[in-house]
DNA sequence: AACTCGGGGGG
DNA sequence: CCCCCAGAGTT
């Protein structure tokens, strides 16, 4: 046997472990229920930087509010932003309004199956548009997020990360094509049930042929605890933490003066300044989140 | 390549 | 208190 064919052997175990562990223990995730591109759009836009168990409850209350392309098209962003609270990084909301509008003009209502085409729409980038393509539509294309990246750093290479070339070309080897709309979400199950950041290797489908789980058995110091760390800043009283409050309060009127917004948002932090906060407004009105009628120095979301 | 964008839950 | 989490867009 060639070291080749080794190789091929090694990984088509990998393979066949985890799509069995997915064919037995796969999450029952409310966006595996449906095939509806719509509805897979709407759940990877949410699942960006957030947390499955997070995204469930709002997931089912923003189809309930929003069944169609055509109905989130022709929503107001308000009732968007307000269907999008607790979710965070609210901009993403905004962007999965552009791309219901630009799918209701320009594709017909119907999400677009080409991996190009998704890529050109807002608020979707790489990950996005193959995970679409993959998960609603069968295409091949191997939608990389940090758990592929993490299960297939670790399993192929014994690391925790590798470059980025480097990845791509391990996972276009070991992807199956024939099980295209499975494969990732597999490895999203192991990397969430099992290939933890801090990982649970015990009944891990893929032990067999990791090249890390020997590693895991020393464990691994995990704190620096150096006396060094950068220290991050305080949440509270952070440009974040305003730009939430802000948008929060703006979710729940029709419109108000710009001064009272500015004022309410203030309210019980005394260390930010007027023109801070003015100044996040703006980036607000400037990203499209929020409208301002200088003249008559009024607010509120479009 | 480095930053910024929310918010909550867990170690 | 720090870290992480189905990333994307801007500079």
């Amino acid at each position: 046997m060639t070291p080749l064919d080794e190789q091929d052997e090694h990984v088509r175990l990998f393979r066949s472990a985890v799509l069995r562990f997915y064919s037995r223990h796969r999450r029952d995730l409310p966006w595996r229920r449906s095939q509806d591109a719509y509805h897979i759009l709407v759940s990877e836009v949410m699942l960006q930087q957030t947390q499955v168990n997070r995204v469930i409850p709002k997931y089912e209350r923003f189809l309930a509010r929003f069944p169609t392309v055509h109905v989130l098209a022709s929503a107001r962003l308000r009732d968007v932003v307000r269907a999008w609270i607790g979710l965070g990084y609210n901009s993403r909301g905004l962007r999965l309004w552009r791309c219901a509008k630009i799918i209701a003009q320009r594709h017909g209502g119907v999400v677009p199956d080409d991996v190009e085409q998704l890529r050109a729409l807002p608020g979707i980038g790489t990950y996005t548009a193959c995970a679409i393509a993959s998960f609603a539509y069968g295409k091949p294309h191997p939608a990389i997020d940090t758990n592929v990246r993490r299960v297939l750093s670790r399993v192929l290479f014994g690391r925790d990360s590798v470059s980025a070339a480097v990845l791509r070309r391990a996972a276009a080897r070991v992807f199956p094509a024939r099980a295209a709309r499975r494969w990732c979400q597999a490895l999203m199950d192991v990397a969430a049930l099992h290939c933890r950041s801090s990982p649970r290797c015990e009944g891990c489908p893929a032990l067999m042929t990791c090249r890390f789980a020997p590693k895991v058995a020393r464990a691994l110091p995990r704190r620096p605890s150096g006396s060094a760390a950068p220290r991050k800043a305080a949440f509270a009283g952070s440009p974040r933490f305003f730009r939430g409050r802000i948008i929060r309060i703006l979710s729940g009127v029709g419109s108000m003066p710009v001064a009272r917004l500015l004022s309410e948002a203030k309210d019980g932090s005394p260390k930010a300044e007027g023109a801070r906060i003015a100044s996040l407004v703006d980036d607000l009105r400037r990203e499209g989140l929020l409208r301002i009628d200088r003249r008559r120095r009024r607010v509120w979301l479009p």
